[in-house]
DNA sequence: GTCTATATAATGATAGAC
DNA sequence: GTCTATCATTATATAGAC
């Protein structure tokens, strides 16, 4: 799915980063072991050690990582809709398993914030670029941007669940178009009604804080 | 917020379950200590060994308790949609901050299928009782449940980044109404015009997967 | 750049006293 | 029901040879 791997890769290195990645992402950052990403990469431990200093470098080394993975596909996508070409961004968009629960972990054990923050920059551009119609909202395009950003997020954080309540692997060619036409449904028909929203949001003011 | 505590709680073991609760939703099941919630419960780690058996055992009685209390939270929130109360089922859907990071890190780790299901079961009950205008989909009930859940828990899930990207602490009456507002704004809109979709759905088809 | 071997620290599990 | 003391395991970090 194009990115050419960097030059910097098929090194040691780039090799103990791919497998750090992966071990990290399923089997989370505490429960990983330094033995088992060298085993997976085919060096030693002391190897890691060498080229990373630490563990905690290592997943340092794997954020960098993936953040310049994703500013990569965000900028590809804009040249494929440059293009007109919406099949070829929807396929650079489609999430790349490696990465999934990389991640999802990382998201949830808090220190994604960085990747995070880019990817609502980066939904607050695509919201201005294809505003929807009809949009005269007091809510801020940050906020909706965040919120996006966070629902996109969920696809792969709940990957397997997902999954599991569709019946089919979503990460094959056919789970793949179950779950586009189901986003694309739900993207394009809103889940209430304006009476149902104007009444939702009385009942919000009338709301005590607890 | 309603709930009132269970009778078996005020006891030792409800206070260990809910210190490892605590323990295991901010610092993960791994980097979580048996002593560490032994402290936090003002227990002694020999006790929590006495009443779970292992750290295993210890989770899975999380895993139920949270169960039983989204079941709770959800029959709450059906009773007062029944009395017409929208301000009162919105107050109970409101997420207590105890299950919060619990619920996110179990879900990552692959641990709460159960949960998961459960809650799809519930969306699916939701959209049939309340279905949107026009629904006249090929789309699965099933798989529109499914991600709906996905995207309730995402909120959670990334609490804190939204916080931050929001700028407020959505914990706060202040933060829960932008929150809410977002949302509702977010649910009654289209994020896509029919054309867009439909672009995207032909765009879709034309797809190469690799 | 890459490896082996070791030191040190922390943890889950256990046994047994009160 | 509750505690203290101890064992056995395991992992990171380190040192140093090739």
């Amino acid at each position: 799915m194009s990115s050419a791997p960097d030059p910097e890769d098929l090194t040691a290195r780039a090799r103990i980063r791919d497998a750090a990645m992966r071990h990290f992402g399923e089997h989370g950052f505490e429960r990983t072991t330094i033995r088992g990403i060298a085993e997976t990469a085919g060096v030693s431990s002391g190897l890691v050690r060498h080229h990373f200093g630490s563990k905690e470098e290592l997943r340092k080394a794997c954020d960098d990582y993936v953040l310049r993975t994703v500013r990569k596909l965000n900028d590809e996508t804009w040249a494929a809709m440059r293009e007109g070409d919406l099949g070829k961004a929807a396929a650079v968009r489609r999430p790349s398993g490696a990465y999934h629960r990389y991640i999802a972990r990382s998201l949830v054990d808090g220190g994604a914030s960085e990747l995070f923050d880019e990817m609502v920059r980066m939904s607050e551009a695509w919201l201005t670029a294809f505003p929807r119609e009809g949009a005269e909202s007091d809510v801020p395009l940050r906020d909706r941007a965040a919120i996006g950003t966070a629902w996109g997020l969920a696809i792969p954080i709940m990957f397997e669940h997902l999954s599991r309540a569709f019946g089919v692997d979503l990460s094959t060619p056919e789970g793949d178009v179950r779950l586009a036409s189901a986003l694309l449904d739900l993207y394009s028909h809103p889940l209430m009604s304006p009476e149902e929203a104007a009444a939702a949001r009385a009942g919000l003011k009338g709301l005590r804080h607890d």
